[in-house]
RNA sequence: GGGUCGGUGCCCGAGUGGUUAAUGGGGGCGGACUGUAAAUCCGCUGGCUCUGCCUACGUUGGUUCAAAUCCAACCCGGCCCA
């Protein structure tokens, strides 16, 4: 049970402390795993550090002989989690759910090495992967009226969220109110005895609650995690606020962001990401931040690829690019794409350094771009075969390396 | 349904007939600096293998030599009334 608990969270320091305590107990007792509820909404392709702090916990309620019940929210995805937005989400189709779905399975490590998978996806009995289409695409009108019942306008409006769009004059659509109800019914259809959500879930967390508490369920025990910062340490991490390290980025591009999140939260990111004793780590911040960039890589990684990515950072951005450039491993990228003979700033973009033609030549201009260290001066510089440019490194800026390979 | 105000580039937000991819801020990217950063200073911030050519101010038409700016219809939203 000790590991259910990072550090200064003892199980006997609250009543909520205690509730989930008395299950844990009672759970043994019983000789019945406590059904443990995740949901995540298929709405983009990557999951990131911040969704892992959820999944780490996830995977300490299975290694302690619980169920993880995952739910892939293909359903509620389709309208969009008002939490935390100010606006209405775009709806997606179920096509793009799906294969999102897909991705994110794969991510978290199904069919994958279990030595670096997030998730227990191979002892029997520790993981129900559901779809919440599954119970929800099967309501009928008298069923969602129930559910709307259940709650009042009053009561929805209260939710931060939406009281701030209320208040600012942002249009709520009508079914995002059916948002909370949906996933709180998702508790009842699964009968969840924990959900795990981060403390912004705490609105949808209650929800379903109450909604347990209808259909005459002992309501679930909610345990809300912290956020993680974003790279930018103020914002949450988020896909939409582009301040991710994503599950799936190569050693190199992870470490690199990690070793320079800001000073302020590097701490955050060692308890909610790390097992590290944080006393015994060197008080030094960059000495600290580098600990950190390393132990997470490495989580995901190994130690052995979380190293050469740190060797690799310190030869390419710390000064002399140059030299350590060629023999440093960096992600390639393909020159099947290019056209030769090939101007400077249309390589750049059709090998995907940039994100056009136009960026590229004001990045060019603005003294940003560099060929095997040495530094591009005219956007319009032509190469002629995609021999001449076969092993070289092409650099953007202090962290975007791709060595440039012939297909 | 009625009244009214409004829809501008990633976001916010100027701009009410005439050099111009369109003031300003935020964010982002790049450069200098530094312990990588942050702070500060500087530059960039529609697209195109590009010394030029395209597409842009909700949509579609119209007036005009000329429209983001005027007119009409339509679509979408806020507020008030029903």
């Amino acid at each position: 049970m000790a590991d259910l608990f990072p550090a200064g969270e003892g199980p006997a320091s609250s009543d909520a402390d205690q509730a989930l305590g008395a299950r844990l107990v009672e759970a043994a007792a019983d000789g019945r795993p406590l059904r443990v509820k995740l949901g995540i909404d298929p709405t983009g392709s990557d999951i990131h550090l911040g969704h892992s702090i959820l999944f780490r916990k996830l995977r300490a309620f299975q290694d302690a002989g619980h169920t993880a019940v995952l739910i892939i929210g293909d359903f509620t995805a389709r309208i969009g989690d008002p939490t935390g937005k100010s606006s209405t989400r775009v709806q997606l189709t179920a096509e793009q759910v799906e294969a999102n779905a897909t991705t994110y399975l794969q991510q978290l490590g199904q069919g994958q090495d279990p030595a670096h998978a997030l998730v227990d996806f191979d002892t029997p009995g520790r993981l129900e992967v559901r779809r919440n289409s599954e119970w929800l695409a099967a309501l009928n009108l008298p069923q969602v009226i129930e559910l709307l019942a259940t709650s009042t306008v009053g009561q929805m409006l209260a939710k931060e969220d939406f009281a701030k769009r209320y208040g600012s004059g942002t249009p709520i659509v009508l079914h995002e109110f059916l948002y909370p109800l949906l996933q709180g019914y998702d508790s009842v259809a699964v009968r969840a005895d924990i959900e795990l959500g981060g403390t912004d879930q705490k609105f949808n967390v209650a929800m379903g609650r109450d909604l347990q508490r209808h259909w005459r369920q002992r309501p679930q025990f909610g345990l809300l995690l912290p956020i993680l910062p974003g790279l930018d340490g103020v914002q949450k991490m988020s896909k939409s606020l582009g301040n991710t390290v994503g599950l799936s980025e190569d050693p190199l591009s992870m470490y690199s962001k990690l070793e320079k999140v800001p000073d302020a939260v590097v701490d955050d990111y060692l308890t909610l990401l790390t097992d590290l004793d944080l006393a015994a780590l060197p008080a030094n911040p960059r000495q600290r931040q580098k600990a950190m960039a390393l132990e997470v890589t490495r989580a995901r990684h190994g130690l052995a690829a979380a190293q050469q990515a740190q060797l690799d950072a310190a030869t390419l951005v710390g000064g002399a690019a140059g030299a350590g450039a060629a023999d440093a491993e960096v992600p390639e990228a393909s020159l099947a794409a290019v056209n030769f003979p090939a101007r400077a700033f249309y390589l750049l973009s059709a090998v995907g350094v940039c994100a056009s033609s136009s960026e590229a030549r004001r990045q060019i201009q603005g003294g940003g771009v560099r060929l095997d260290g040495q530094k591009l001066a005219d956007a319009n510089q032509e190469f002629a075969s995609a021999a001449e440019l076969d092993g070289k490194v092409l650099q953007l800026g202090k962290r975007t390396f791709r060595r440039l390979v012939m297909p």
